[in-house]
DNA sequence: ATCTCTTGTGCAATCGTTTGCATATTTTTG
DNA sequence: CAAAAATATGCAAACGATTGCACAAGAGAT
């Protein structure tokens, strides 16, 4: 069987014996009060019959919007994205967009060939959910006219409309939930300072430690240079090597947590027995890992779907620049098995434990 | 700072002093040739001082291609996913192309919605990852000569192409393993049996088995209606309240499997110690819940990666209707810890404590 | 020197929409 | 009832690329 042509607005006007343009004014519903019902009900009734389908890039030639929006994030195979990138296309494609992904693997400069790669084709807006606190491009684009707004972490310049978590509240509920289980020496492992979460969640934690009588000292923070496992691993490897008395220990987000308890573990201690170890963003499975991660509960799948909306608004009101705005959704405290109050004698088991082995 | 205008090729061609079709020619590698070189050059260093960038509606229009592909999974956030359209998205990126991603959530008829809306956007092809084993309406699409594949999962109609991975062989090395450690009394809870994966995976349990010398009793064997840990736990709660023995349970997938040891668990049953539970697909994190899990390894980035090569031949050569090919990629067995031999009161243990409970 | 071939370039149509403008028709109004 | 206003439709020009065809100029053959 052949692909046969599909129907054009052309094929429609000769069907029903008027014009393309009648045609075309009839189909589309900011027009359609232009057109006498009786015709705009004929042309509906042929345009179901031959299965008119509108040609997506005779639309786009004309109009140069291409109802595609781009959206960026680091890796896609990192299981905190999937969810916000459902909620993006959830909302997006409702209101008739396809989104293209790009993976950027964390590199600014890859990232800029993919929104170079994504501004090609032409794409009406772009989220973004890889941005650095600081990148010149994402600004440069923005102040260019093309819709942007980042999602999950956000931008220093406030120029650049954002949906994000309350970072500061997750880091209070979960230093005053270490706090309340009777822990006084908690280390951190921060995330990468150049994107807001890292940076916001540090700042956060040396903020709000004192306030709860807990003095942190630049020997209990390391800072790693990724958000993943492996960075975790060698995060806690390096507090333990300091051997520093710490009871708990707050990681900027899950996946660092799970490397954290893995280096524990391979160091013969146990969480939460020996030391409680705390997560950020309630990543899909952290409730079934062993043990089940003491963390905080963004809303991924709102954090997207807000984020979408917002940028719908954007694209649809391109001509009046609006106020960016900045959105920030409530998070919760999940208490599971990763926390547990300190061992009676925890600091000196955990610095003899470090002295044995090293 | 407005948007500024982009070049098109009638700029370059007036900044050169020839026609526009020549600069099409020469910006072309195909028709590259039937240019002067010199005149290429001149060409090529203007388009390149313009910032010259080819409108992709345009080409479209023209050419009524698009350089996008759709990809049509179940659910994004189903990690066994991501991995599985990152293959594809590499794969595809560097033939130029672009893709589109949608959600089914698992029904056909949604399905069918979204393939409709991405056929309407005129992509090149597609990349099916949702597919059931009977589908007509992408029997019809593939007749209608748009190039399609199907991955991870396939038709039963040989007609359209495939990459999956080897189910029988997975199969066969675990229920290898178990017997390896004892097992003698071992139940399966299969998969949609609407599914390729499903369906295959439990074939080869009920043709292996015997061959093992396990007698696979109708009454071992649970089906179940979705592949995620919620219906795991059904399965297995059906199980249990059967009353009958056994010592391992073979589950179609880890998510069956995960929800699988919650049941176990919350009947105060261990796993591995009470019952051995094997997965497949070796999901992200599967190496980390708890107990971490001995299962199938499916390569999952390849699958995707494959698919896509494939599907690239289908669309270049689309004149000659090339033979569907199927790929079957090997897969691994990875032994972890929710395997161990039974107990030597296993079957015992079990019924009697069912019995308790019950 | 004439003719044929080849090679390189230009011409113009085309893809399917949208939309400003002109025109034809109807309705309103004084 | 004529003129003005409103309404409904058609016309045609875009949008930016590709491509079959025509044509001009130079190369080679006789």
């Amino acid at each position: 069987m052949l692909k046969r042509r599909r129907a054009t607005l052309k094929d429609v006007a000769e069907s029903v014996g008027v014009h393309v343009s009648t045609v075309s004014r009839a189909l589309n519903p900011e027009t359609r009060h232009l057109i006498t019902s009786d015709i705009v009900r004929k042309i509906a009734a042929a345009s179901r019959a031959l299965g008119y389908i509108p040609n997506t890039a005779a639309y786009s030639l004309r109009t140069t919007r291409t109802k595609i929006v781009g959206v960026v994030v680091p890796d896609i195979t990192n299981s905190i994205f999937p969810p916000i990138i459902r909620g993006v296309e959830d909302a997006l494609m409702e209101h008739g967009y396809a989104t293209v992904l790009v993976n950027t693997d964390g590199g600014m400069e890859r990232e800029a060939a993919m929104i170079e790669a994504l501004a090609a084709r032409g794409v009406d807006g772009l989220v973004i959910a890889s941005v650095h606190r600081d990148d010149g491009r994402i600004r440069d684009l923005a102040t260019q006219g093309t819709p942007v707004i980042t999602v999950n972490r956000r931008m220093d310049d406030p120029t650049i409309p954002s949906v994000t978590s309350d970072e500061e509240d997750g880091v209070r509920r979960m230093l005053t939930h270490l706090a309340a289980l009777g822990h006084k020496n908690i280390c951190t492992i921060a995330g990468d300072q150049t994107i807001s979460t890292g940076q916001r969640r540090h700042d956060a934690f040396m903020q709000i430690a004192p306030e709860l009588g807990i003095e942190p000292d630049p020997a209990n923070v390391v800072f790693a240079s990724d958000f993943n496992e492996s960075s975790g691993e060698r995060c806690m490897e390096e507090l333990l090597a300091r051997g520093v008395e710490f009871t708990a220990v707050h990681c900027s987000n899950d996946r660092l947590a799970i490397g954290a308890i893995s280096a524990l573990r391979r160091r013969g201690l146990s969480c939460p027995a020996d030391v409680s170890v705390t997560g950020f963003n309630d990543m899909p499975m952290v409730d079934r890992i062993d043990p089940p991660l003491t963390t905080i509960r963004i809303q991924q799948h709102k954090v997207g779907y807000v984020a979408a909306e917002l940028l719908y608004e954007q694209m649809r009101e391109l001509s009046s620049r609006p106020v960016p705005q900045h959105i920030v959704l409530p998070v919760d405290l999940v208490v599971r098995s990763s926390t547990a109050p300190p061992p009676a004698i925890a600091s000196k088991t955990v610095r003899r434990t470090v002295k044995d082995r090293t």
